[in-house]
DNA sequence: TATTAGCACTCGGAAATGATGAGTGCTAAT
DNA sequence: ATTAGCACTCATCATTTCCGAGTGCTAATA
């Protein structure tokens, strides 16, 4: 099917969508004339455009506007159409800067990230942070808190915290989760959170027999304590979207609102993103989510050497400059692996 | 000047302002007559508004629309129209439902809770963090993370946990870490951040002379951990202002949720709420923010018996139902201190 | 055969027009 | 002090008109 487009059908498609990406005006014969260098008369574009439409790649609002691309002409586009360009020098700059990880937590980095994202690119900045249950175990602690509450801190190897607050009905004294602690730290170096809650299931079979009941609490302890949502979600720069055109109407607006305000949905998504390594892109309806109607993801896995850890990219109209954000959110994903990597 | 005001034209003053609240519309004399049982004409009304209007209590949108309540006639609707009224036994269940602590870390619990806010009221819910620095520490811990990075782990007493991520130069063994925080934590038991800070510096000048260096270094390390960034804000239900008339135009919408992107604006206005115990009330132009034309919010201070220790409540239109929120912020405050009071 | 010029037609959007009705202020009567 | 009556104002909504950008088709052209 592609193979029937010329080579200058591909030309009058690729100037229709840049330019729409840049008007978000419905691209009409004598535009694609006039703005791109195109030795033809509107009406040979005419008859271009007709068969481009009936192959699926522009659709008309009405009879006597002009056209606008697909999703599938969209996808064309950032699959063979674009060529790979480099970031620019300040924006390659403006990343850089944002990359510092000195007296913050890891949350906030991503979410500094999100932000830079959203403000580099000019639309929505997204940012899922490592999923915990995947991370490796560094460090776990526990705080008494008073009364029989206790507080649990998990560290990852990416140096992501996790707080949790427990009720017991043991009353233990501070010494008590000193020794607690450092003897689980032993046994459950070096596993993954998900490796750590089996490893507490098979030890408690053991402790069972042995009748140590300190070290049996411990355990039962340390298995309230491992987290049960792992999945945090950073969207900075909302009102970047504010200003496209195509959102200026209040409903349309309210729906991308309360589509975001939930963010569980797109964690489905991003996780989709996280098996794909490297650049991946949604366009519009190709993500199933319904409230995605109009909105292209795009988004690149971060990593360290040892394994996959989290997603980042941006979302923004369908008409999205591609061109300008695929590089962006590489660089950036890039750094940020850098970042993580040093340790 | 209130005083002049009859028993009449408050009673008329008080219909107005709640048949604004539940209609949004400008409301005129016919209205008035109408919809409340007093035995007055038209016209009647129209003067008495007239005089109102010359007060400063309403306004007209235009030379024939009705009239519409001023921050002012807020104000005085608050402050002595307003009957105290209880919270809707509906309502108390399901703040109460909301309100548990097992299995979250605290930012989690703060963070429901303003969704929760948001999902009774119909407004915006909001909650302050805990302002970490005037918060007794309860605990520190370094962790080693690789390379000469190091995370910070500060607990405080409400149970409230800021991690930071410090460079060194030196590179410390583990034992040294432990070392280090078990020296610190016995200098540092029962002071406030504030007062760590000083703790520190007076510390440091010891140290110097004592030339034990790993406890000066130690000391210099703690020093950088202190977190600088000390207030969370959590903004929840968006969304639900989306639905109210009065920001139906999208030029509207853009500048709110330009306003709550950044919420550092909000903080400013909140920490004046921490002052004043209790709760607190802004009516549109009266905090000094001019993103918050339109806007009121009702705070109220949450606090265990030792200290206070932050600020939650609500953000509506300015013509919110009063009657409904304020109740429902007061008894979540006293909700949430109870809840983490039990330490 | 591929391209182009010409022309009739379509349709959204902006501006102009007019009717409707809720609301006001004023005056005179109660 | 209150009210009925009346002329007047102005936003809102529906209707109309006009304009222009854009289309599809056909016939002429290279």
């Amino acid at each position: 099917m592609h193979d029937n487009l010329t080579e200058r059908s591909k030309q009058i498609l690729e100037a229709i969508i840049e330019d729409y990406i840049v008007t978000a005006e419905p691209v009409g014969s004598r535009m694609v004339t006039r703005r791109h260098g195109l030795n033809l008369s509107p009406a040979t574009v005419r008859n271009v455009m007709s068969d481009l439409e009936e192959m699926g790649f522009l659709a008309s609002p009405h009879t006597s506007a002009g056209r606008v691309p697909t999703d599938k002409a969209y996808r064309l586009y950032v699959d063979s159409l674009l060529g790979v360009r480099r970031v620019a020098r300040e924006e390659r700059e403006e990343i850089r800067r944002h990359c510092s990880l000195t007296g913050k937590d890891i949350g906030e980095v991503l979410k500094e990230t999100s932000r830079m994202l959203s403000s580099v690119s000019h639309y929505m900045g997204i940012v899922a942070a490592p999923r915990f249950a995947a991370n490796v175990l560094r460090h776990l602690e526990f705080v008494k808190l008073g009364g029989q509450r206790i507080l649990v801190i998990l560290v990852s190897q990416s140096g992501s915290v996790q707080n949790k607050i427990i009720e017991t009905t043991d009353d233990f004294s501070n010494e008590d989760l000193v020794r607690m602690s450092n003897y689980l730290n032993e046994l459950l170096a070096g596993l993954t959170i998900a490796q750590v809650r089996n490893r507490l299931l098979e030890e408690m079979e053991n402790a069972k027999t042995k009748y140590d009941s300190l070290l049996s609490k411990a355990l039962q302890l340390s298995q309230q304590s491992l987290p049960d949502k792992d999945s945090e979600v950073f969207i900075e720069g909302r009102s970047n979207i504010l200003d496209l055109p195509e959102f200026a109407d209040a409903g349309r607006m309210k729906e991308i609102f309360r589509a975001f305000e939930e963010k569980g949905q797109l964690v489905g998504l991003l996780d989709q993103c996280l098996g794909a390594q490297g650049i991946n892109i949604f366009i519009g309806a190709e993500s199933r989510l319904s409230q995605m109607a109009g909105l292209s993801v795009i988004t690149s896995t971060y990593m360290t050497s040892r394994n996959t850890l989290g997603v980042l990219g941006v979302i923004g109209p369908t008409r999205m400059g591609y061109a300008k954000v695929i590089p962006i959110v590489d660089y950036t994903a890039k750094m940020v692996s850098r970042l993580l990597e040093i340790e």
